[in-house]
DNA sequence: CGGCTCATTGACCAACGTCAATGCCGGTGG
DNA sequence: CCACCGGCATTGACGTTGGTCAATGAGCCG
């Protein structure tokens, strides 16, 4: 199924029925490939569909007065990118690809049309996008309140949790394809301050990353560096450790 | 009637019946008034009522590791302070008072019921979760990349806005019951800066603060000077100026 | 091989934090 | 009515985290 990965979160929250399955697949329409660094929607659009990723990583952002780029969440497989549309009138920020992506596009009638009919999946992705807004609280805190190897830290804590629910990590790794400047754009810092981040983790043996691939050595250290609760996620499966 | 500030908003986004209005007036239960700097509801609660606020104002936060606040946002009259808690299991953050707030409960089952029968109230009470969810963004956005002065210049600027917005402002100045290290918790600050900051605006002749009335002097100046643009509020009435 | 993007390094700098003192004002008890 | 107290705003001197600038490497691809 394609869909499979949002399944697969989305019964975090309430077992689904096949039929309830069968109901959200139909509603897809195409599968459209994204090159990296592309956008998906672009701030003030109007977008006639909604997006679920289903490979690679994207992001929402917004650019600045001055030129930066501020990211606000990192987007992975299972991710519906912008439910908003279907009540909001207007996209306040942009979504573009990080990586090489695949992206399932739902006609926005159409998944209007499946929530007015079958109240579990309007409750599903209500909730999903309540997660959303959890994390984003939590990424708020992260960057107003901790010191900038934490930032780093908690941010690592997150993905991996999050990657490790729709089943891409292997043990405590997972690919992030992602550059530190980008990353520097998500915790409000330089690409400079960030390598130096990313130097300190490794220097204290709590991670590894070789290339795009983050190795966690010592999740549950990393876990508590990071002072990384995972309440916050709302996941059913509370515990990695 | 009561929820009078609750419908203003919901207006912005959908006109409701009087019969709608009335649905949701009915299912509330009892006004209940809470002392400054209480806890209306704690971290890890599972609770039974969905607050509205009728007046003061109050929170959303989080205590770090360390004892320091962060606050994530500010709730005013008329804003639902966790419509959350029908769909999320736990309460992931604290909700508390900053002034004396008087505060309407719904029994959260009642709410549920509500949103079950009428889907023009369900549509309306998403909208504006995720309004929470674009301001959300968008503090993010000013505490990861705007120096202080303009941090405290874009807060106020969102305040007049969503308090302009349930009728409580006079020409360019509103009330902010919140002491100067509450408005440093929320924006990443310490104290100490957050009155260095006020000291610029002032200086600047951007606005006059008196207690805890803030006088906008200059409102087009002071949005332009803090990178403010209002489409993020999702608001109807988009233009101030 | 040349050219690209990205990671890394070092020297220096500024925004903001820390600490500690002082003033202001409203409330309260004698 | 007035003195005292407690919370908050304000100020100044000084410290530190993280930003800036600019150069060097390392890996990848045509």
């Amino acid at each position: 199924m394609k869909i499979a990965p949002l399944i697969q979160k989305l019964e975090q929250f309430q077992a689904l029925s096949d039929e309830d399955k069968q109901t959200l697949e139909a509603a897809g329409g195409n599968v459209v490939s994204l090159a990296p660094k592309q956008d998906m929607i672009s701030q003030g659009d109007r977008p006639e569909h909604v997006h679920l990723l289903l490979e690679g990583w994207a992001c929402r952002y917004k650019i600045m007065r001055n030129g930066d780029r501020q990211i606000m969440a990192y987007l992975i497989p299972g991710d519906l990118c912008d439910v908003h549309v279907t009540l909001l009138d207007r996209m306040d920020h942009s979504i573009g690809s990080l990586s090489a992506c695949k992206i399932l596009t739902f006609p926005r009638q159409r998944l209007a049309d499946v929530m007015e009919k079958n109240k579990k999946l309007l409750r599903a992705l209500w909730w999903s996008t309540l997660v959303d807004e959890a994390i984003l609280r939590e990424w708020l805190v992260n960057v107003a309140g901790r010191p900038s190897e934490k930032r780093l830290g908690h941010l690592i804590c997150e993905m991996i949790h999050r990657a490790r629910a729709v089943g891409l990590t292997e043990d405590d790794s997972f690919d992030m394809p992602v550059t530190q400047e980008e990353l520097a754009d998500s915790m409000g810092m330089t690409p400079v301050h960030m390598n130096r981040c990313f130097q300190t983790l490794r220097g204290e043996g709590l991670i590894s990353a070789e290339g795009k691939r983050v190795v966690i050595d010592n999740l549950p250290r990393l876990m508590e560096f990071s002072e990384f609760d995972p309440l916050y996620l709302h996941q059913v499966t509370k515990a990695l450790v």
